[in-house]
Order: C-alpha cells, then structure tokens, then sequence
DNA sequence: CATGAATGAGGTTTCATTCAT
DNA sequence: AATGAATGAAACCTCATTCAT
C-alpha cells in the first residue's frame, strides 16, 4: 500500500518536473521551437523518459494547458466560495486572473498564444482547452443578467468572451513592459472593471 | 517602355500569387507547419520560384502581414477622410475593421496569432507589424480624450489596446463559428461600440 | 566503470566508422559532391547520426584531417626518436611520408588538394591543418642548416616547402599510376633524398 | 564576309568576357561555390548567355584552363625560340612561369588545386589539361638529359613534375603573402633553379 | 541571338519518436 | 522504469539548366 503510494507519488513527481520545464521553454521559444529534448534536459531527465509520461509532445503541451487552466478554475471558485453576489464574483474572478498571471508568466505567454494555435491545428481543437474557464465566466455573466447589472441585451458567451479578452491584453501589457508597474494589481483590476461594468451595465 | 512596365506587372502579379497562397496556407496550418512546397504548389508554381520574391520563409510572411496592414491602414484613413468628430472615427474604425477581417479571413486568422508569435520569435519582433494599427487607435483615443468623451483617467494606449483587443474577439467569434451570424455585421459593431464607449466614458 | 569505459569506446568506434566512409568518400568525390547521405550509407548509419558526432559536414571534414595529421605526425616524431642526425631525421620523414602515403591512398587523395580548399574557403583557413606538418619540416631544415649540410642561404620555410611538395608529387605520380610500380618505396625514397640533398647542398 | 567575320569576333569576345568573369569567381570562390549566375552579372551577360557559349558549367571551367594552358604554353615556346641550349630553355621555362603566374593570379589560383579536383572528378579527368605543360617540360628535361647535364638515372617524367611542382610551391608562397616580397622575381627563379639543377646534375 | 524567370532535383540539417540496454 | 543513441522523414534553400519571349 504505502510502497504502491510512494511509487505513484515518485511518478506525479517526476511528470510534474517535467511539466515545469516544458512550460518554461514553451513560453520562452514556442511550441515549435522547444524541443523534447531540452525539455527533458532541464528537467534533467532522458529524453526517452518524456514519452514515458505524454503521448507525444501535443499530449505533453495539451496536458501542461490543461492542468494549469484546473488550477486557475479551482483559484476561482475558492476565491468566490464566500461570496454572494455575482458581481463581486466577477470581482474576484479579475482579481485572481491578474494574480495568477502574475505569478504564472510563463504559463501567460503560453495561453496568450492558445486562440489561435488552437485554430490553425486540428490537433488541439480536438481539446478546448480554454472552455472551462470560457463556460465558468458565462455563467457569472448570465448570474449578472438575472441580478439585473448587465444588460440582458448582451449575448453573455460574447460579453464573457470580451471579459476575458480584455483580462488578457491588459495582463499581456502588464506583464510585458515591467516599466508599466506604475500601476499596480488593483489598480489594473479596477481599470478592467470599470470599464466592463459601466460597459456593459444595464441602463 | 510598355515591355518593361508589362514586365513589371507580371513580377507583380507573381508576388500576388504567392502571397495568396501563403495566407491561405500559413492562416489554415500556421507559420510553422506551412510549407513552402505547398505554399508554392498552391500558388502553380516550382519551390525555387518562391526564393525569387522573398529572401527566405520568414520574409515571405512579413510581406504577407506587412502588405495586409498597409490594407487595412489604407482603408482607416480613407473610411475616415470626411469625418470630423473622434467618435465618428472610431466607429468608423470599428466598421472597417470588421468589414475587412469578415473579407480577409485568411489574413485575420494570422493577424490573431500574431502578437504571441512576435513576442517568441525575435526574428519576428524587429518588426512589430502591429505597431501602426496600434498607434493609429492611440491617437484616435486621444483625440477622443480631449473632445471630451473618453475619460481622461485611462491611459490612452490602454484604452487603444482593449479596443482592438475586443474587435478581434468579436471578430473571432462572429468568423469561427458560422452559425453566429444571427448577429450581422452592424449589430456586431453596435455591440463592440456601446460597450467601449460606455466602458471608458466620461461620466 | 567498467560500462561506462564501454559506452566511450563504442563511441570512438562509430566515430572512427564514420571518419572511415568520410575519408573514403571524400577522396573519390571530392569535399562538395561527397554527401552526408552517402557518407552515413557507407558507413552503415542513418543520416542524422553523423550529426551526433560532427556539428556539420565541415567539421567532419576537419575532425578527419586533424586525426590524420596527428597520425601522421606521430609517426613522424616516432620513426625519429632514436635518430641523431639530421640528415637521417629527414630520411627518416620521406620514408615515413612515403609508407603513410601509401597505406593511407584515401588521406592523400584528400590531402593532396587542401592546399587550395583551404585558400579558397575562409571556413577552412581558420585552422591551417597542415601547419604542424610543416612546421615540423621546417624545424628539421634549421638543424640541418645548423649542421652545415643544407646551405644557410635557404629560407628554410621554402626549403621545407619544396621538399613537402617533392614527396607530395612523387607520391602523387607513384600512387595514382599503379603501372609506375617499377619503383619500389626505397627507390622513390632514394630519388626525393638525392634531389633534394643535392639541390640544397652547401658547397 | 566582313559582316560575317565581326560577328564572329564579337562572338570571340563575349566568350572571351566570360571566361574573363569565369576566371574570377573560380579564383575567388572556387569551383563548386562560384555560380554560374554570378559569373554572368559579372561579366554583364544573362544567365543563358553563358550556355549559349559553354555547354555546361564543366565545360565553361575545362574551356578556361586550356585556354590559359595554351596562353602559357605559347609564351615558353616564343620565349625559347631564340635559345639553344636546353639549360636556357628550362631557365626560360621558369622565369616566364612565374612571370605569367606573377600576371594571372586569379589562373594560378585555379591551377594549383587543379591536380586534385582533376583526380577527384571524373568529369575533369577525361581531360587532362595539364599534360600540354607537362609533356613540354619532360620534353626539356629529355634534351637536358642528352645535352648531359641532367643525370641519365632520373625518369624525365618524374623530373618534370618535380620542377613543375617546384615552381608551384615558391609561386604560392611568393603570391600568398604579399610580405615576402623580400625576394624579386629573379631571384625566386635563381633559388628553383639552383636547387633543381645541383639537385638533379650529372655527376 | 540574348534574356532571365522558372524549374525542381538534391543537399544539409533538425528533431520527434523508438528501442535495446 | 529510465536512458539516450539511433533513426529517417521532412523542411528549407540553392543553383545548374531550360525555354518562352
């Protein structure tokens, strides 16, 4: 039993070294570019032992997408346990979004390539990856609808989609430019905020 | 003196070709999975007949981005000529931006991706083909700022980027999925302008 | 220990392979037209496993002319070490050249026509392979000088020149030419020695 | 016929402006590397021109040597009408061989790796081109042999290459290093002579 | 004849993936 | 399970040669 545990541990051990490492170079070089071997190089294991773990390397980059947007998702609704009206969930989704970013470059420079790569090549729409998250905002959306503070006229996939866009280019300009730190995490977050809420509000 | 200019326009002519075939190509497999024997295959013509118009791949694709923003800038300035007020521009700048992605899906499929692979690729980032779009916004914003009805409190470049950023979502939704087209392209740009221009009023 | 002392001496032993269908290819077809393709076939090989060896086809190309010269000039140094005169040092380099020539017909193909390689091509210049050999020659041409059997008025960097020639060019006629055999190594020895004893004589 | 016979000069002289560019490149570049599109710019012809006037690039390279070849051989012969004696021809032979390199560096630059690439390629091989040369040289030797002082014991053949291979090696050092200069033309073409004659004198 | 754009075979090199140890 | 050398397909790019104008 415990021997069994141990072994399973060693193992969710070294897959996560190596996805730590993969998120590393992909965020550095791209998807293309980072190879399979010096990922295996910085996590400092063998080539070979990469394979033992993900399929392939689209399984390797889907797996690394996928566990973080789980843990963002479960940021989320921890964050927002406590709270009550939709409109400070919004709050908190921001709230954490930036946060995560933040302590999540590399995983930021990943996902802010995610649109479009996810487009172009079959492979990876297969798994939309960024789904949850999309579904998990549209529902605070149409929670926001029903309490009446976002006008019921707005589609809420599209006005969630622009919420989402706007988490992004805001971190994206944030993240890129360090000089920018002029502003800090709340203020960024009640930039994003006002503008979304007084956006799109109900009259 | 009419030989050399039909000479010319044959060069052109090829150029076009090709470009229209790598937009095709690198919109439907992505930079790195585009090929340039498909690329060429596409356009009728030898592999070696690429090389003949652009030094390497990386150069063929920035003429394509390049020559698409020249388009597109093209058809701002011109949609603008004969309006006064910064708003109109803006709303202008909304329409065209629209009209010209649902006319250039290709194109907008590459233009999506663009600002992550510039970030990864320093070959790319010499280039930042986005920069003029990008500064054109900008001084609309400003203007829009001291005419008073964008709030002074937003940084303009800020406001600028999220303004694109959620012509390209909404673009990218209305484009994607074909079913969406419940919502024509006037509504589309209704959309994108009431929430914007809400979201940063002056109050 | 004693596995790892394996794995290092089946390395050598690929690599020596690889250098051994290089050479072999190289001499029949010359630097540019031999291929990397061809070269892996021969030596029973995929073609990326040259690339785990040698960074690119120059460097292999080097690598077999410096392990070649090391060769060769070991031999040198070896053959001489219980020698005295000068005089006999360098008979003791012709029949050298002449037994190393003749078992290594592929080396001397290849050889025999890095001087201009290495002029024409700037890639090559940088390490002038051949350099040790001559230098070596040189320093047998001082002695001599100082032992009063070849006259001072000699540039002994030409004198040494002209001797490396000597016996390139008898070899060249001696090897290519199987006919030619009517000499024996003694004799071609015997008749580079007397030319060049005579030609430089002090009086 | 005299608007026949300017034709066939002007067809003289733009093959005449090719092999000139020809000669160039292949110094400058070396065979394999210098292209034949290059060739053409430089000597201000189109591409096409050049196999309008050679079949192939072999044949444009094989067509300059022999030309140069009999350039040279030309000028022994005339520089040796007037002499009688077979010492002064082969004097002759070297002075204006280091003359006619002195003049033609870009030739002597392809000469000296033509040895080699002769052997290498069997394209070149059919056409020996330096036999001319060194059948004229034996030819001397031959003479000298009989005029006694050239010992009988040497193979003529073997003779002439040497002092061929001899003028070759000071040519290269000679033209190589501009520094050392220190010795004139004479006094190069004193040294090579000196030493072949004691080297290969009649005792 | 002259042109030079077009061709496409062929070379070098990279790298995801496999498999014997 | 872990290793990492070996594989070989496939990409980019060059350039000798052809041929329609």
């Amino acid at each position: 039993m415990i021997a069994l545990s141990r072994k399973e541990r060693d193992r969710k051990l070294r897959r996560a070294d190596i996805l730590k490492a993969a998120e590393h170079l992909f965020a550095l070089k791209g998807y293309h570019k980072a190879t399979i071997r010096d990922i295996a190089k910085e996590a400092q294991y063998a080539t070979g032992t990469v394979y033992l773990h993900f399929k392939d390397k689209g399984d390797l980059y889907l797996a690394l997408l996928e566990g973080r947007i789980k843990d963002l998702l479960g940021l989320f609704k921890e964050g927002v346990s406590s709270l009550q009206s939709p409109r400070q969930k919004i709050e908190a989704f921001v709230r954490e979004g930036l946060e995560f970013f933040e302590k999540n470059r590399d995983f930021f420079q990943i996902i802010a390539s995610e649109d479009v790569e996810s487009l172009s090549e079959k492979r990876f729409s297969v798994s939309p990856v960024g789904r949850q998250i999309k579904d998990y905002v549209v529902s605070l959306v149409k929670e926001s609808q029903k309490s009446g503070f976002i006008d019921k006229k707005y589609d809420p996939f599209q006005a969630g989609e622009i919420l989402i866009s706007m988490l992004k280019t805001v971190s994206m300009e944030w993240l890129q430019k360090e000089k920018n730190k002029k502003m800090n995490l709340e203020q960024q977050q009640n930039m994003i905020l006002g503008i979304f809420f007084n956006g799109v509000a109900a009259k």
